[in-house]
RNA sequence: GCCGGGAUGGCGAAAUUGGCAGACGCAGCGGACUUAAAAUCCGCAGGGGCCAAAAGCCCUGUGGGGGUUCGAUUCCCCCUCCCGGCACCA
């Protein structure tokens, strides 16, 4: 059997690489870059300072609040998180180093259904399994090194935290802002609880669950008023231009604000009937285009719609056709391509009076009419609307055409090409309205229809109120009680915070499982002594999510949820980082509640955050990292690996932060190669025992003007790297190519070893280029950039040090390579001095052969120079 | 369908204001060191052609087509594909 020699000999080619068969680990110069033995040295030294990263409460500095969105404590973090973390880290540090006072803290949003249905599965009570992550999830960030002040954490699970969202729910319900509506809700079998419009995804499935479609149950929740700051919410997007434009445009979008009318088309009467609501029953109709209502030919209801069950009672055919409709529609909204419907319709065989000429028109019911928006129901004009044109086509109703193009030579108006739906036209068969342009006739026939009582201008919103009660366990208890004698009754203030119980055996039932501690449910009456049932639904997570920052400026207050003057100093929050996928929900519930807040006047700020970055996704193998593709790159590996610093850096070398990340493990090996050649360099040239004065000195002790060209080849490369890794810092975050370009001045002192070693380039120089080297690595890779600084025999600590500063004389090149087109195509290059004239270049281009070659009996019609850049000759 | 973001070597990417396309890194190839390998250090490297080969030279190239310009990855128009968001929104 002859393999066996092979395998034996890999393996003692392998077991040669461990640490336990290095000769003796006593060589007086090991070189090797040994990132589990620093990383453990500064994770110790670190974690024996708990003050290390604190804000100091009083500070002549300027203040920076540095934030990322706070993880669930789903029991281990992700690389989307590492990469997240990094890019706050480094800014944070930067922010130290630039001499501010940094706020840059860490929580858990700790309340959820994972908690229960893990609960569930390992019979583990949710508390216990939550705060078993959490002690694993910052074992994991310490060991990354992220610099959080965690002597304000925040853990949204405890009644330290909840308790000022039951507070803040008193505070709402007493403004009326909070309310208890029976409404239909979306209701998640799966969950077994409801979910906010906002958590259901556009094909009509869970936002958890995302093969379970979405059913709708009538139950009584509660609801937050967030549409009563509908328009602030949308005006206030352009008090945020730090912000991504696409997220403001994504919120723009949500909120949906149409301008319109509503119009009321009174039903006919005159005609036989049985079955209908009561007399003079209207139909209401909301319509941006009030200007074509002449051209309305027919109503549309939705298929919900409360008077089509009046219309239908007593008419079985009817009412089997319209259940038909809602069937087609819910399976649209399923599917999630309620655009794509086959329009059907069914019309009821009543007619409702147009207000405005009291012509009879006939009322239709159709499946592509939604019951939750504007009214449920709208005036068909099949001229002026493509889905209108669509289903008056199918079913052959009237086409009456009331809006004609403005052409430019003003008389011919040619008949447009219907459905005609441009905004800038102009009415006829308009009755007393004809001939006016669409703005003024929308203006006008509002105003008629206003005078009459039977319509009005009227603004609508998408937004929609945001219920948050949810039939589970894990979250605040909503503080509300149910007397038969006294109704609905707030749980005092002094009684806060209700706790929520522990112990107590949750299963998927449905219904939530409060209800099924009497200790809980059943208490007293406040007002009347008598006995009460306690609200069982918790609150929505995002309740939670919404004003966490806050709490983290003043996080041990017992007395109020913070501390006012605290939060002005703060706020807003100077840099918010996280995923866009909470663009919308948690982006716009925060600006909810802190708007909510200021009108409390607890806060004085409008909004909570000054800017925002969104990072992208990290991928790999061009998919999103899930457990069922099995693509997952686990953090805790990559470290155990490469070390903190290399994973750190590679999530920021990779891909620029707001682009997706493919990861690549064979990437990391590069940064891992760099670090080492990092260490290698300062560890070859830093100051030796025998030169101790130089080491404490920051003093230069040589003459910058007279260094060796050699010298001034890293110094010039030194500044040029400072420049582009501040300029990126200022804003544009493209850390991929600061690490690009700290890596290429790594390049150029590797190429100048020789120069060093013959002496060429001053020891004090030299030292004062690996102090700055390291200055500028340390954001990215603290780790290293602490070993190399005391290796440098630095003192002062890393993060006090000031930022290094940018010399723009001393960045600059004394020579450049000018290239030389001849039409525009690439002929030759000609080299100047910095700051050569015109004329010079010129001269030296006409001089260079390939390019007299090029010219050559043809004759130069232009020159075109661009100083420093570029000389472009146009010849004939 | 609408809104937003993309598409650049074998791969991740760079080019910040219209000015040398491919910096930096990965993978690859070659060399040095080594008995050998690993590690390390140095070098080559978009594609095609002329050439035995090299040097050198030429052509071509940023999803496709057109335009503006002395000059376009960058600006304009049209198209294709990918990602994200939204949607009979009246």
């Amino acid at each position: 059997m002859p393999p066996t020699d092979k395998s034996e000999a890999t393996d003692i080619a392998q077991s040669g690489r461990s640490a336990a068969n290095r000769p003796n680990g006593d060589r007086q110069s090991d070189d090797r870059y040994e990132a589990q033995r620093i990383e453990a040295k500064w994770s110790q030294r670190w974690q024996s300072d708990p003050q290390l990263y604190a804000a100091e409460p009083h500070s002549a500095n300027k203040k920076y609040y540095v934030l990322e969105m706070l993880p669930y404590p789903s029991g281990a973090l992700h690389m989307g998180h590492v990469r997240n973390y990094s890019i706050g880290d480094a800014l944070a540090r930067y922010m130290w180093m630039n001499r501010y006072n940094v706020l840059h803290p860490m929580g858990w949003d700790s309340f959820g259904l994972p908690a229960e249905n893990a609960a569930i599965q390992n019979n583990t009570p949710p508390r216990q399994w939550t705060l078993g992550n959490i002690a694993k999830m910052k074992a994991q960030m310490k060991r990354l090194g992220f610099a959080y002040d965690w002597s304000r954490e925040v853990t949204t699970c405890f009644p330290e935290y909840y308790r000022w969202n039951q507070w803040f729910f008193l505070k709402l319900y007493e403004k009326g802002l909070a309310y208890r509506k029976k409404s239909k809700v979306n209701w998640c079998p799966q969950c077994a609880t409801v979910l906010a419009n906002e958590q259901v995804l556009p094909n009509g499935c869970c936002w958890r669950h995302e093969d379970t479609p979405v059913e709708q149950r009538e139950l009584e929740q509660w609801f937050l008023r967030i549409t009563n700051y509908a328009d602030e919410l949308l005006r206030d997007l352009e008090k945020l231009p730090g912000w991504p434009e696409k997220v403001v445009t994504m919120q723009r979008n949500w909120i949906g604000r149409s301008e319109g009318a509503l119009v009321e088309f009174k039903l006919d009467y005159s005609q036989p009937h049985h079955g209908f609501g009561p007399a003079g029953a209207s139909i209401k109709v909301f319509t941006t285009r009030i200007d074509t209502i002449y051209g309305a030919t027919s109503i549309q209801l939705a298929p919900e719609h409360p008077i089509v069950n009046d219309l239908a009672a007593g008419n079985p055919a009817l009412r089997a056709k319209v259940d038909q409709l809602i069937a087609e529609q819910r399976r649209a909204k399923e599917k999630g391509d309620i655009g794509e419907i086959e329009k059907h319709g069914v019309p009821t065989g009543r007619n409702a009076i147009n207000p405005f000429n009291g012509e009879k028109i006939p009322i239709w019911v159709a499946n592509y009419i939604l019951m939750d928006y504007g009214t449920g129901a709208i005036m068909s004009v099949p001229a002026h609307d493509d889905r209108d044109y669509d289903f008056a086509k199918k079913y052959k109703l009237e086409i009456r055409l009331v809006i004609l193009p403005l052409t430019e030579g003003e008389e011919t108006m040619a008949e447009p090409v219907l459905p005609f739906t441009a905004h800038d036209g102009m009415t006829i068969n308009s009755g007393p309205f004809s001939g006016l342009s669409s703005a003024e006739a929308i203006k006008k026939m509002t105003e008629h229809a206003e005078k009459g009582g039977f319509g009005k201008a009227t603004v609508t919103y998408r937004l929609k109120d945001w219920g948050i009660s949810r039939q589970r366990y894990w979250g605040t208890p909503i503080p509300m009680l149910y007397c038969e004698k006294d109704g609905i009754v707030a749980v005092p203030e002094k009684d806060l915070p209700v706790i929520l119980p522990e112990n107590i055996e949750i299963t998927l039932a449905g219904g939530s499982p409060l209800g099924r501690v009497p200790a809980f449910v059943n208490v007293t009456c406040p007002k009347c002594g008598g006995p009460v049932r306690r609200e069982t639904d918790t609150m929505d997570t995002f309740v939670d999510s919404s004003w966490y920052f806050y709490r983290y400026t003043d996080a041990h207050n017992d007395r109020a949820p913070f501390d006012s003057k605290i939060v002005q100093y703060w706020f807003p929050i100077d840099q918010y980082i996280g995923g866009v996928e909470h663009a919308i929900l948690h982006l716009i519930y925060s600006r909810f509640w802190t708007k909510f807040m200021r009108d409390m006047g607890l806060v004085s700020n409008d909004e909570p955050v000054e800017r925002l970055f969104t990072q992208g996704m990290v991928i790999k193998d061009g998919a999103k990292m899930s457990k069922s593709l099995g693509n997952i790159v686990s953090p805790d590996e990559m470290v155990a690996r490469y070390g903190a610093d290399a994973a750190r850096l590679y999530s920021l070398f990779a891909a620029p932060p707001d682009r997706d990340l493919d990861w690549q493990d064979s990437g990391i090996e590069g940064i891992q190669r760099f670090l080492g050649r990092v260490y290698r360099f300062v560890f070859r040239n830093a100051p030796r025992n025998s030169e101790p004065e130089k080491t404490a000195s920051v003093e230069y002790t040589f003459d910058k003007k007279e260094l060796s060209p050699s010298a001034r080849a890293i110094q010039r490369k030194l500044h040029q790297t400072i420049r582009r890794v501040t300029d990126d810092f200022q804003g544009r975050w493209h850390f991929n190519t600061c690490i690009s370009a700290i890596m290429e001045l790594v390049n150029v002192l590797y190429a100048s070893e020789d120069a060093i070693s013959q002496g060429a380039v001053p020891r004090a120089f030299l030292i004062e280029v690996q102090r700055d080297l390291v200055l500028l690595l340390a954001p990215f890779a603290p780790y290293l950039a602490h070993e190399l600084w005391e290796m440098l025999g630095q003192k002062e600590a890393l993060l006090k040090a000031p930022w290094p500063k940018f010399d723009p004389e001393l960045a600059k090149e004394e020579e450049l390579e000018i290239p030389v087109q001849i039409n525009g195509k690439l002929r030759g290059k000609v080299v100047v001095p910095a700051g050569a004239t015109e004329e010079l270049v010129i001269e030296r281009a006409l001089a260079n052969e390939k390019v007299r070659s090029a010219t050559a009996s043809k004759q130069i019609i232009k020159k075109i120079y661009v100083p420093g850049k570029l000389l472009n000759l146009v010849v004939k």
